[in-house]
DNA sequence: ACACCTTCGTTCGAATTTGAACAATAGGAG
DNA sequence: CTCCTATTGTTCAAATTCGAACGAAGGTGT
């Protein structure tokens, strides 16, 4: 009974080259951990998202990201490399909040190609009312859980982690 | 430009209780890396498993509770909430499996409306099959990349995480 | 100027996901 | 036993996701 797992019937013996290395209990832990805490995390802001704002967690990110950026805009794939997800799907995202009037798409005047997915003024204005709602539930579910020394890990570890997995995603 | 982010043009004074607490720079750091790592790593977990086995995460996922269950089964209302996904993707995921042959379905003895999800000898072999390269590649991008103090951290404080999530989900 | 390889954003079809609605049953209070 | 409420798994329509294929430009080397 592999998984992801600890050593399931795995010769105790010196591993071959056949056995990969499992994962022991702790590093097991580890990894559960991360993955139910983010599906459940998720999951919630989801939840609360659409309720109080009638945004989904993706397109509040998408909002998020514009607001950041400088002149509150963003070529399209780079804003899809900042969110993780694939080219087509910010196209039918960036396209269901132009609908709804939050964000406009501007050309680009150096690239005929390129396109610039921008924070309209209402877009603005629904981050400013949403934020706060998802900021605390953020900080209810997880933040707040925390100990300051755990965040300094977390931040850390996984930024390495971050950082290696863009390094791999360019070759 | 409010985000999940640090105080945009919050007033520096005392936080007034109309006005969040925001996240601060090493909160900020901690939930971004969070969510990028999460889903950088879905990503690619969900490219290699489907390279290698032909099964999506969720499958697989699925696979592996099974596996770790006694008896090799599980009701779909359990495996759903282990799984953080809705009885209804479940339903879909377990069909999927099912014309696959890597799993079945039996109907519980002591209730009607009942019904275990089986792993079948197939889907035992699928998951012997497919967890090495997985489990190699969670080590990589994420156990490894880790210091033994990190990974701890990351179990325990996002064991928290999650048992606080549970509870709230009970509600 | 000309080929050649990349990059850009969109479109397309297929697969997946979700919540709500449902029918059937379980379980408990009276 | 009987009514009432909670639970179980499925079905349904709608929304979202992805990768592959595209057409259109950019950029480079010759």
């Amino acid at each position: 009974m592999p998984s992801t797992s600890s050593a399931p019937s795995a010769p105790p013996s010196a591993a071959s080259s056949r056995e990969p290395r499992w994962l022991d209990e702790e590093e097991m832990a580890a990894w559960r951990s991360f993955v139910t805490a983010s599906n459940l995390l998720n999951r919630r802001l989801e939840r609360q998202l659409k309720e109080e704002s009638g945004l989904s967690h993706t397109q509040y990110e998408i909002l998020v990201h514009l607001s950041a950026a400088p002149a509150g805009s963003l070529r399209m794939t780079e804003l899809a490399d900042r969110l993780v997800t694939s080219k087509s799907g910010l196209t039918y995202q960036v396209t269901q909040l132009e609908k709804m009037g939050l964000v406009g798409r501007r050309s680009c005047p150096s690239d005929v190609r390129g396109v610039f997915a921008e924070l309209t003024e209402q877009g603005d204005e629904m981050l400013r009312e949403a934020a706060p709602g998802h900021v605390a539930l953020v900080r209810e579910l997880l933040i707040d859980v925390l100990t300051r020394e755990q965040l300094a890990v977390l931040a850390d570890g996984l930024g390495q982690v971050s950082a290696r997995l863009r390094l791999d995603d360019a070759l």
